[in-house]
DNA sequence: CTGAAAGCGCTTACAG
DNA sequence: CTGAAAGCGCTTACAG
């Protein structure tokens, strides 16, 4: 329509020097007129384009992962890489299938049983978090050992001895914070007081609501609550307040995330925090080594990242 | 190193019928030794993928992108497409750039002059969320006009008359939010009273926390507050409470967004809350049918979406 | 200042 | 069951 070569058009187009300005005009005007936009796969076969990394949340209007996501975007741009977030909570195979056609790495919490991980993913380079060992994958883990016991001392350290852990799961079985939570009290000698949720779909505000009071029914002296998430320690409070009862008097609430949640809520949430920007800037440099060098057999690599024990209001 | 064409290998890659399983495996020992992953352009190129949308959010730890994004995650998800979230926080131009090498289409708040955001979009196709009506691009904006008249005489019903609207703004000029409710103040013949924050970074919690006692000093017979948003009027509550002054028999608080913030302060937050879902609906189809459809010259199409008023316990 | 040629890395017919 | 040819839409030298 122009009258020129595509090399002159890519000339046009990318705002190169060596044109005649009014051969550019007529270019941009053409390109206007038949809405041309440039192939982005055509472009990136000849420049490579910037490399994208894939993060795989569980849900963003969760504050732990919003904050996660937030904290990607940043350590991705400053190394020049894309992000792209999807939420894996409905169809897992599909979003990492529609996922892999456009990311060179993937980042995330992928919830698929081995076999099917390595079929679903197949070459590209993963990083998973917070996995069971039994990957052959590398990964970084959530490690709440240390941290545990930090809340567990602080509690009794306030006086509280009968502490139950809301827990909260997909299924039947316990979750690894949870069994964290059991090590760390038998470590003290308490009985690992520990009631489990496998209904709710998920750990929100509804599942502490629920789990407080029953948990009472079944160990009336209960004097402390150690929660799956922040989510679940606001449920809980919230009920506590409902019954007039005591936080952190009658009874402490402790959360687990540290999301801003734990700051709107009265009293402000006790909670064990994870540097998520820590994270994030692992996992990019993993991501960025992994694309680039050639795979290394042998054991994959892990890594580990440790909540602290943020002390507030709420014990 | 396997040995065969490179049709074979697509074959074996891409899981295809018609090839002799011995050779399969020969081509996948091959791919895995030499780390062989197929270019996502070069497949693009061809088999064209799925096409991508570029959303752009202001701050995903801030619940109402969050939400958004996770709805915009949905609907698209459902269409066939891909999203691609971006925080268009720092640099908003190179943020862009980097965006529109791996869109079809972008769709969210970009914050920019009119000319500047020509230029960097290019062709493009945009849908913009809440800009003002100066800009020659479709978009979706966000009214407050009945919510605000809602909020207003709800206030009135329950007896306030000296209602603040703690604004908020990058810039000294009065909010998109505040100039409706001052609209809406003045058609009930009240006073329409704000005061305007153009110091902090963020509309976070802090806001609300400073503002709500500059109010009262400047007016000291102030019944209400309007907030800019969830996170102010959390702020407001939050310092209220410290002076123990009850909400919402001396002073009510309304947000703005409908956040799950809201359930989580005490009392839970009267607001405004907009049906993201919505938002997200429609902003795909436009996304679509602005990438499906040569670009209709004329009028660009306005959408426009209301919140409604949500009567909790702050008011 | 403009254009002809080569090539980026795949997949889709088609031939054998 | 396997391979030779063509082509997807760009950009990068290079020639004029």
């Amino acid at each position: 329509m122009a009258k020129v070569s595509r090399q002159t058009v890519t000339r046009a187009m990318n705002d190169m020097s060596g044109i005649n300005p009014a051969t550019k005009q007529r270019v941009l005007d053409a390109a206007r007129e038949l809405a041309y936009r440039p192939s982005r796969f055509g472009r990136g076969l000849v420049t490579q384009g910037a490399p994208a990394l894939g993060l795989v949340v569980v849900d963003l209007t969760n504050g732990f992962w919003a904050e996660l996501a937030s904290s990607m975007l940043d350590e991705a741009t400053e190394r020049g890489w894309t992000v792209l977030i999807v939420e894996a909570s409905h169809d897992v195979r599909s979003t990492i299938g529609n996922l892999l056609e456009h990311v060179d790495a993937v980042f995330g919490l992928i919830d698929l049983p081995d076999e099917e991980l390595d079929e679903s993913l197949g070459a590209t380079p993963v990083l998973l978090l917070d996995r069971p060992e039994t990957t052959a994958r590398p990964g970084i883990r959530l490690d709440f050992g240390s941290a545990m016991d930090a809340a567990v001392s602080h509690l009794l350290a306030t006086g509280k001895r009968r502490i139950v852990m809301l827990d909260w799961a997909r299924d039947d079985a316990m979750s690894h914070r949870a069994s964290q939570f059991v090590a760390a009290a038998q470590r003290r000698g308490l009985e690992p007081l520990v009631l489990h949720d496998a209904i709710s779909r998920e750990p929100g505000i509804e599942v502490g609501r629920q789990a407080a009071p029953a948990a009472r029914e079944r160990w009336p002296d209960l004097d402390a609550f150690v929660c799956f998430n922040d989510y679940v320690a606001v449920g809980a409070i919230k009920y506590l307040q409902s019954q007039e009862i005591d936080v952190p008097r009658d009874i402490s609430v402790v959360g687990i995330d540290g999301t801003a949640l734990g700051l709107v809520v009265t009293p402000e949430l006790t909670t064990l925090r994870f540097d998520l920007r820590e994270v994030a800037r692992i996992a990019m440099d993993a991501a960025i080594e992994m694309v680039e060098r050639p795979p290394v057999s042998g054991e994959p690599q892990q890594w580990s990242v440790t909540p602290s024990l943020t002390v507030r209001h709420s014990s």
